[in-house]
DNA sequence: CTATTATATGAACACTTATTCATATACTAA
DNA sequence: TTAGTATATGAATAAGTGTTCATATAATAG
C-alpha cells in the first residue's frame, strides 16, 4: 500500500473505479473502434470521404494507396461502422456512417493543436 | 477508371480530398493518439482516472494488473498526453490531462449505444 | 550511510496486424 | 455466354506491440 498525503482520497476513487468500471465487453468495443481509426492508413480514408462518398477507385486515388489495401481498410472501417457502403452498378460507394466519426477527429485535432 | 452514376462528384471530391488531406505528420500524430486509447489495458485506466487522481498502487488495484504492466501503459498515456503526472513523495499521482479526453470517449460511447 | 517502499524500464516472447500478391466475386455490356 | 471492369479476400511475410521478468531509479525513514 502507498503512503502519500492524499492516500485515503486516491482508495475511494479506486473504490469508486472499480465499482463504475464498465464491462469487459463495452470495454472492448470501445478499444476495437478506437483501433479502427489508429492507423494512418484508415485515417487517410476518413479525411477524404469527409469531402463527401467515393468509390473505390477514388478512394484508392485520394490516398495515394493500393486497390488491395484499400479494400482491406474499408474493410474493417465497415465492419466496426466507422464508415457505410452502398452499391452503385459496378462500383461500391462508401461514405462516413455517421456525425460522431467527424466529431471525434476534430475533438482529437483539438487536443493535438493542429487544425485540418 | 470507374464508370458508376456519380463518377464526376467522386472524382470532384477526390481532387479535394487530395488537397484538403493532411500532411503526413499530422495524421501520423493522430493515429498514434488514438493508438494510445485503443487497447482495453489503457481505457481501463483512464475510466478509473475519471474517479480522480490516483497514484500508481490504486491505479492497479482499480484495474486489476500489475504494476510492470500499469506503468508501461501509464508511459505510453503520458507520452500521448492523455494522462499527466506530479510526484507526491514516493508517489506518483496520475489524472486525466484535459477534459478532451472523456470527451472523446463519451462520443465514441454515443456512437456504440453504449452507457458508463 | 542502509533498508524499504514506490515507480520505471530494458529485453524477450507471444500475439496482432498492414501490406503485397494472386485470385475470386460482382456487375455490366455485347 | 464471354469479355471487361470494379471490388473483395485468402495466404504469407514483415513490422509493431502488450505482458512478463528482472532490475534500475527515486524518495523516505532510521
Amino acid at each position: 500500500m502507498p503512503n502519500c498525503d492524499h492516500e485515503e482520497e486516491h482508495a475511494f476513487a479506486a473504490a469508486r473505479a472499480k465499482m463504475n468500471m464498465p464491462k469487459e465487453e463495452e470495454i472492448a468495443s470501445l478499444a476495437t473502434a478506437f483501433k479502427a481509426i489508429s492507423e494512418p492508413s484508415r485515417l487517410k480514408i476518413l479525411f477524404a470521404l469527409r469531402q463527401g462518398e467515393m468509390c473505390v477507385y477514388h478512394i484508392t486515388e485520394a490516398v495515394g494507396s493500393t486497390q488491395s489495401a484499400v479494400s482491406h481498410q474499408l474493410r474493417i472501417l465497415r465492419d466496426n461502422h466507422i464508415i457505410k457502403a452502398r452499391r452503385d452498378g459496378q462500383n461500391v460507394v462508401y461514405s462516413l456512417a455517421d456525425a460522431h466519426v467527424m466529431a471525434v477527429l476534430s475533438l482529437a485535432c483539438e487536443h493535438l493543436n493542429c487544425q485540418f
